[in-house]
RNA sequence: AGGCGCGUAACUCAGCGGGAGAGUGUCACCUUGACAUGGUGGAAGUCGGCGGUUCGAAACCGCCCGCGCCUACCA
């Protein structure tokens, strides 16, 4: 596998950037990421949430990509039959939107190329720069499948698409009627409910006096949106509301129109609002088109598919809705029906896609009975058959679920999946066909059309996890790969896409689309904002991974993807994961100055750990936890203590202690020692490499390459397992140890002694154990704190004039030979007395408590008790050492 | 209006019934045979407030105060 030139010295810090490109190279030339299909193996699969096909990368995919790849590197080298599908989304109205504008460059509109060529546009465009984002993700290193690339407009694709919508429509679960919908005036489309975003807007509202038509008084409504009133065909009061009992057979005069309208009453009507009178228009307002059907009000659209005016409106027509409604406010006030204007804040509807005021409309459009497929999918989220995490979001989507309406699937624009449904011209029967008809199937004539609409882009989104596999045909993949495992996606689109890949899954597979959801938070900036252009507040990912390398981004990612907390990212935390890629990169340079020339074979030592020194024994432990740590927590999507399980690891126990402690060794002439040491330290070197390549996978495998042997690629190796070496007296003594030094070094520190003076130490300690554990280290002990020499007793002559310091029952002294400062090392003791004093007294309450004692576990009372002789031998020893420098001074 | 979530060291956050933690920053000392993108040591917190449950609360419950987000048919 690896060349003789290649071979190197590894450069000083880690440089990422030919690295990245080298190792997005191989892995794809070697096939790494290619699914496997093996009989008997478990296998783990995953979708990705399909980005808009005219999307670019933003931290958001980063994080969520992140997320999906860590867990699929982890199955694929845990042996796992893993399969990660990519693809991106066509996105209806967005790549409409984007074409749209570049024709506008050209002074042209869609129509003025037609249908068939505007579609053949979008097809042109998406070639030319569909890749954007698919390419990015690559870079992020994404494990993808990437042969397996799909897109909602393919062949494949469209053909489920139109297969759900057949079998929908004949089990009569899709239907046609004249409802009211969210209409954008901009995109001339409906729009599905989750589709429009409420803003909270300062708005005015008008209160008009509605005369009765028998001029015997009138009545006064309020309305945020005057202009609809020239569609208004009745006024709603609530039937308790004495007011207006008296109005049941007497009609309103509408101002402004020559119209008269009926009084009726309903239990919608909040009697406390306003006047208690509402103003109804069935075709512009949802409430009112539902009061409406209840008391048989006729629909008057005044408003055309633009959000101007009709005939209906009689002199209005032709106005832009917005300046009708000055208009009409205008002859309003002229003609004293106007009673009052208020200012009034209130959430106002706006199109997703171009933030323009939705205006609620009736109209002909396609919709899904969502309730017994809804309830399919409740059932299944409640039987625990589909996880979520983090739990928190189960209310959310229970009541979500709960209050689903019917979803409107039509879209009155080009680019989609055009409606498989047909219309004789000549007897009007509808036809919905999985193979495009020539001809009536009920009078035999030719002459039949299609419909114009095109469906939901989350309608297509919605069988992504069994359309990619090949449905409908029964694939293997499907037999293998189906219910996906888990599927990573932001809470945003938990309704628009997750509930719906539920309801469809059950439905056409009959099982579950994915047995796990996690749902992640958004990305803010450090400061908790949402990140946009406008506030200059972006992080971009690109910017990011070309900055501090792809890896650094990535760990800074996962260590931040805790569970159900909002994501705040601060650049300068991903300066710091950076300067950890290093520390790895350079523990891996160190380690190589020892083991390059060695076979891979010297890690066969760690087979019988107890015959091994102390310290390997130590890290053999630590590393056995740390394995199923860090697995654990992959199993259980802890994303952020994965990272930081192996973060500590890293950084505080294999660098910090055990490098140190080993250098000895490793430089010793003792060969048993040396290879031991050299030994170990490859096999722990190697296994930080596997357990963090899913997070980090560029620098681990490019110091994997470079380790002596002939070894395949990290990316298909074996996922660490533990082995049975965690031993807590083994790391007991070593603490011991390290307490020690710590102590020592302490002492230096404190009294200012120069880091390469040696100095004298003397440890006093009546364990007989604790003193001869501490004998063996001397020399290991001495070279890590510079000592010139270390005393240790069970008893015996307490140097004077030195510097103390209390570990345990342990005490430490380094007599300083008149260099003591008195007054600083007693201030020092005090400081610890009063620490000691204070923990003291706490535990000595407890204990003194007979309620604890009678109702605390043992073991909680027994380990109370251990502390307290502890804090008390330890006490003691300060109140000694501070006895003695009173002598002293 | 309802629902959800969050308030822990200067900052960003972990901990969510038994001795207050991490990273960054900060202070002091240090180029010791991988790493100054480093090492060693230190300082730093009435765990938002008030009650309650408990032998024991940062954690559980209630109320309050601040801050986010989501949902909603008060026109």
């Amino acid at each position: 596998m690896k060349n003789r030139d290649e071979q190197k010295t590894l450069a000083k810090s880690y440089e990422f950037d030919n690295v990245e490109e080298k190792w997005l190279q191989r892995w794809t030339d070697s096939g790494s990421f290619r699914a496997t299909m093996e009989e008997g193996k478990p296998s783990f699969s995953v979708v990705i949430p399909p980005p808009n096909v005219t999307g670019v990368l933003h931290v958001g995919h980063a994080l969520n990509n992140t997320m999906q790849d860590v867990l699929v590197r982890y199955h694929r080298m845990c042996g796992d039959n893993t399969l990660w599908v990519p693809g991106t989304d066509h996105a209806g109205i967005a790549t409409q939107n984007v074409v749209e504008r570049q024709l506008a460059t050209e002074g042209k509109t869609r129509h003025d190329l037609g249908r068939e060529a505007f579609i053949e546009r979008v097809w042109d465009w998406r070639k030319e720069k569909g890749g954007t984002i698919v390419n990015q993700l690559k870079r992020m290193g994404a494990s993808c499948d990437w042969e397996r690339e799909r897109f909602t407009m393919d062949e494949g694709l469209s053909r489920s698409v139109r297969e759900v919508f057949v079998r929908l429509y004949k089990e009569g679960l899709i239907y046609k009627g004249d409802y009211i919908v969210n209409w954008c005036p901009r995109c001339h489309t409906a729009l599905a409910d989750d589709e429009v975003e409420h803003e909270d807007k300062k708005g005015k509202l008008y209160h008009i006096r509605y005369p009765f038509a028998d001029g015997s008084g009138d009545v006064v409504v309020a309305t945020t949106r005057p202009e609809t009133m020239l569609g208004d065909t009745g006024v709603a009061v609530h039937p308790d509301d004495d007011r207006y009992s008296h109005l049941a057979d007497v009609g309103i005069k509408l101002p402004l129109t020559d119209r008269t309208i009926p009084v009726v009453f309903d239990h919608h009507v909040q009697k406390d609002f306003g006047t208690g009178a509402l103003k109804v228009t069935p075709a512009h307002d949802r409430d009112d088109y539902e009061i409406g059907l209840r008391h048989s009000l006729p629909i008057m659209k005044v408003m055309d598919e633009h959000g101007v005016m009709n005939d209906k409106a009689g002199k209005y027509a032709g106005l832009d809705r917005f300046d009708c409604r000055k208009k009409v406010v205008e002859d309003l006030e002229s003609q004293g029906f106007l009673v009052e204007i208020e200012d009034y804040d209130h959430a106002v509807g706006q199109c997703y896609r171009c933030a323009t005021v939705v205006e609620p409309t009736t109209s002909l459009q396609w919709f899904v009975s969502v309730r017994p497929l809804a309830d399919k999918a409740v059932e299944a989220v409640r039987d625990g058959r589909i996880n979520i995490y983090p739990k928190t979001w189960y209310n959310t989507f229970y009541s979500w679920m709960d209050n689903i309406r019917d979803w409107c699937i039509s879209r009155q624009i080009w680019w989609g999946h055009r409606i498989p449904a047909w219309t004789c011209k000549d007897c009007g029967e509808l036809m919905v066909e999985s193979v495009d008809p020539d001809a009536c199937s009920k009078c035999g004539s030719s002459n039949i059309e299609q419909e114009t609409d095109v469906l939901d882009t989350w309608f297509s989104s919605a069988l992504w996890p069994f359309s990619t596999m090949g449905w409908p045909e029964n694939t293997k993949e499907l037999q293998i790969f189906y219910p996906t495992s888990v599927l990573i996606t932001s809470f945003d689109i938990l309704f628009f896409w997750v509930a719906r890949m539920m309801m469809m899954g059950l439905h056409f597979m009959d099982e579950v689309p994915f047995k796990d959801v996690y749902l992640h938070a958004l990305v803010r900036d450090k400061h908790g904002k949402k990140m946009s252009k406008s506030t200059g507040n972006v992080i971009d990912p690109l910017v990011i991974m070309s900055q501090y390398g792809t890896d650094a981004m990535r760990f800074t990612l996962t260590a931040f993807a805790a569970q159900g907390r909002e994501i705040k990212l601060d650049e300068e935390r991903i300066e710091g994961y950076r300067f950890f890629i290093n520390k790895l990169w350079n523990a891996a340079r160190f380690a190589m100055m020892h083991v390059e020339e060695c076979d891979a074979s010297i890690t066969d030592v760690v087979n019988s750990p107890e015959k091994l020194p102390l310290i390997h024994q130590w890290i053999l432990s630590r590393t056995a936890k740390t394995i199923t740590d860090v697995r654990r927590a992959l199993d259980e999507y802890r994303f952020n203590d994965a990272a930081s399980v192996i973060y500590q690891f890293v950084w505080h126990e294999f660098c910090d202690w055990y490098l140190e402690w080993i250098k000895a060794d490793l430089f010793s002439k003792d060969e048993t020692l040396r290879d031991q040491a050299r030994g170990v330290l490859l096999y722990v070197l190697e296994t930080i490499l596997k357990l963090i390549h899913p997070i980090t996978p560029f620098v681990t495998e490019e110091i994997w390459s470079v380790l002596p042997g002939d070894r395949p690629l990290l990316v298909t190796s074996e996922y660490p397992v533990a082995e049975d070496w965690q031993n807590e007296n083994v790391e007991n003594q070593v603490e011991l140890l390290m307490g020690v030094i710590t102590g020592i070094r302490n002492i230096r520190a404190e009294a200012d002694v120069h880091p390469s003076a040696k100095i004298d130490a003397f440890i006093l300690c009546a364990d007989m154990e604790k003193t001869e554990l501490i004998q063996v280290f001397v020399s290991a002990i001495s070279s890590m704190t510079r000592l010139e020499s270390l005393t240790v007793a069970t008893e015996g002559e307490k140097p004077s004039d030195a510097a103390t310091y209390i570990y345990q029952d342990l005490e430490i002294y380094v007599p300083l030979k008149g260099l003591v400062d008195v007054e600083k090392e007693r201030e020092k003791l005090e400081r610890e007395r009063n620490k000691i004093e204070k923990s003291l007294k706490q535990i000595n309450g407890k204990l003194g408590n007979k309620k604890f004692l009678a109702n605390a576990p043992p073991e909680i009372v027994e380990k109370e008790k251990g502390k307290q002789a502890e804090l008390e031998a330890k006490l003691g020893k300060v109140a000694e050492a501070e006895r003695r420098l009173a002598e002293i001074g």
